[in-house]
DNA sequence: ACCTGAACACCGTTCAAGT
DNA sequence: ACCTGAACACCGTTCAAGT
């Protein structure tokens, strides 16, 4: 849970000095990682990405002890992007209505990475000792952010709180990826919860 | 698709004669299924339950060709209960908010069957040819008679598409599933939804 | 008509041997 | 410190041989 290597809590994902060929290897089998994950889902074949990266199966679990460390390996620039669309529909001059849509729009998108992604995502943010955890922790940041402007202006039901608000998202973010439906089809059902967030 | 074994259309879950021994095999499959997907989940392995079953592979595969004809063929009972808890939704003579909280509560019931169930159902839903899409179609038309009951008397916003609503319960479901949150987590999610349904 | 179980392919995971 | 690949266990799926 704690970092062991430093007495600062510095965040995990620094650059740690690596060997040349295993820092090689750890951008290859991220790559391969991405189009596996993208072709086959998230339950894509580890042993292909080995395959596709050109390494032996036991590097792949040197660098990813486990299959969500990989997929969180992934998301390396994720959260500044994340973080970056919140503050962009806040930031826009739009009604509230419309600075919803655009945030949750962007949400889905981050949260849909590829089929499978959004569910591990569900799961992580509610499960600690996940990978994952940090990340879901930015994601909801950002969702607060958001919310807590649109309630500055006086725009939020009374009662509505911004977890309750995520979880929903999140769960119209699985079913989409699960279905396999456009964002022209999630719009519809993104209206009907924005109704039962703003006044 | 269409039924070769009669020329009427008839339901496909007739009771067709069986052999002594293949009736009892079914039976035990079926069984076991139940178990180790409450136990393991959707994903739960296939040769376990033959083996728990006491038959071979082989059997499993005769009487199931596919997961999802097992899972479909565990759900024997599901659409008449289904029907009575949207029906038992309608006619109790509750205010509007307390109809839907009633039924929304009893629709994620039986979309989760086991972890794993809510995602492949809400899958179905959109996929003609898997086996539990006529399931499926009975829980779309139960919900549409909650909604058409509410719209009747005047209580729903205007927009407001039975399939939309749906899709979102269906969302919460599967959050659900995959968070393993309990009612009293789910109830918060269900009356934002509910708020953005009624006027 | 139905059942069995051996057989095959594929995958996750580990670890002894190498550099 | 890192990599390789053989090895093992487990699972899905098929099919020839049986009754």
């Amino acid at each position: 849970m704690a970092s062991v290597t430093t007495d600062t809590d510095v965040a995990d994902d620094d650059i740690r000095p690596m060997r040349a060929d295993a820092r090689r290897n750890y951008d290859k089998l991220i790559a391969a990682a991405r189009e596996v994950f993208t072709e086959r889902g998230s339950e894509g074949s580890l042993d292909e990405i080995a395959k596709r990266a050109g390494v032996g199966p036991g590097t792949l679990y040197r660098h990813f002890p486990t299959r969500d460390d990989l997929l969180d390996a992934l998301m390396r620039d994720w959260t500044e992007r994340v973080v970056a669309d919140a503050e962009a529909a806040v930031s826009a001059d739009i009604s509230p209505r419309k600075t919803l849509e655009q945030w949750f729009t962007a949400y889905i998108g981050h949260v849909t990475l590829h089929r499978g992604a959004a569910v591990k995502l569900s799961a992580a943010m509610d499960d600690e000792s996940s990978p994952m955890y940090r990340k879901c922790q930015t994601l909801i940041s950002a969702n607060e952010h958001v919310l807590d402007d649109l309630a500055g202006s006086g725009a939020l039901r009374s009662g509505v709180e911004a977890r309750q608000v995520m979880r929903l998202i999140s769960g119209v973010a699985t079913f989409a990826d699960s279905t396999g439906i456009g964002e022209d089809e999630v719009t519809p059902m993104l209206d009907i919860v924005i109704d039962g967030i703003l006044k």
